[in-house]
DNA sequence: ACTCTAATCGGAGTCAATTCCGTTTACAAG
DNA sequence: CTTGTAAACGGAATTGACTCCGATTAGAGT
């Protein structure tokens, strides 16, 4: 009904205090011969393939192995994000600006944004399909809450006024992967179309200017 | 794929010009009969207890036909919001402002956004099950497309400048069921605070002012 | 009333997610 | 090396969405 918290569930969570269990070695083997069949199986026959089932079989465990390592098969796609998705949170944590520090937090915003959709860009099937749990399934994610808590934290350091939580997920929700999936497409708009209306939306919102350099596109 | 096309799809939609083949009685009766099953087993057991098979029985008619009439499981659920669904598109349409025609377009654009957060408030479940069809389900369903043409016509009006259809797309991602439902059950927020932080954003992109008087909240 | 045809039916069948639980195994302690 | 136990395993079983197709039947035409 949450978030999994199963075994090295925390990957893609901010580091916790007392250290996990340590994974077992045959789970550890497992895990990675899960995630290269998968990987495979994505690349050779589409996100829709990952079947929980099919998975397994290509991975020469059983069932019950995929789900105790990923709890379902959102879970999956979560940890087919991982590595992508920890690059992306070091790079907004401590990378360099404009998406890290040293940038103004209203620049650093747009950045962060931009380069959640072109994410989305690379990888738009496996973050719809990761977004599928269930309706609010994303909203639990470690994934959403480090990046709600950033987005917090640099609405309110560039003046955001009231309610920066409430703006957190409102700009989340404008990059949510089946938003834009529709955007780009079923209605055809280019990226930078879709960069070009949330830096709309943007500059309505945040008081300092928001044009100008960013990280490279639009 | 896309949204259910089956025997009276339209219902929710605009009026189309050519008649549709006309619902032979069987097929009425049974789509009565479904309904009810289904409303009362959502009255009793919570929307995720409406299953195919569940409701095929209650209402003593095979899967198949359940299948027929509805398309899928949030084409039902879509069927069970659809009267409440015409009475929205008929105010918004035709009825009394601020909703319906004769205020400012910007308040009309609030007040709908009001309404249909009112909506979420009474049947989130329900939305939220039909929401699920598909990540890009929602976008595709007549009652989306409604909307959406609608707040494109309002945002135009509203001299809302630029890309009004990216930002029709962005305001309904703000009131999509599954946002409501992590912000007033997970988040704890009021429906006043959902509210407030909605006409923060849209202060922000509409040129008017946005304040005073509305339909009968905050 | 009879006939024809298309719309409808029903429900067994298929497919994939998720759960369960008895069995096996890694590995830390003795 | 032996043992004890928590963790991991596998895969049958369950569940529910959705498909298929032969059997029925409403209702227009005659």
């Amino acid at each position: 009904m949450t978030a999994w918290d199963g075994p090295l569930a925390g990957h893609t969570t901010l580091p916790v205090v007392g250290q996990a269990p340590a994974e077992r070695a045959d789970a550890a083997r497992n895990r990675r011969a899960l995630l290269a069949a998968a990987h495979v199986l994505m690349v050779q026959c589409g996100v829709q393939a990952l079947s929980m089932d099919r998975v397994a079989a290509e991975a020469g465990v059983g069932v019950g192995t995929v789900y105790r390592r990923f709890g379902d098969r959102a879970g999956l796609a979560y940890a087919l994000l991982d590595e992508e998705e920890r690059d992306f949170q070091e790079a907004f944590l401590c990378g360099p600006p404009p998406l890290g520090p040293g940038a103004p937090a209203a620049a650093r915003i747009r950045a962060f944004l931009h380069t959640y959709l072109d994410r989305l860009e690379s990888e738009a099937e496996l973050h719809a399909l990761a977004e599928t749990r269930s309706p609010t399934a994303r909203h639990g994610s470690g994934a959403y809450r480090t990046a709600r808590t950033h987005l917090v934290t640099l609405l309110t350091q560039a003046g955001a006024g009231a309610d920066g939580a409430y703006l957190a997920d409102a700009l989340l929700a404008l990059v949510s992967a089946g938003l834009f999936l529709h955007q780009r497409r079923e209605l055809g708009y280019t990226a930078d179309r879709v960069k070009a209306g949330l830096d709309r939306l943007l500059a309505g919102v945040l008081p300092e200017a928001v044009g100008a350099r960013d990280h490279g596109d639009s």
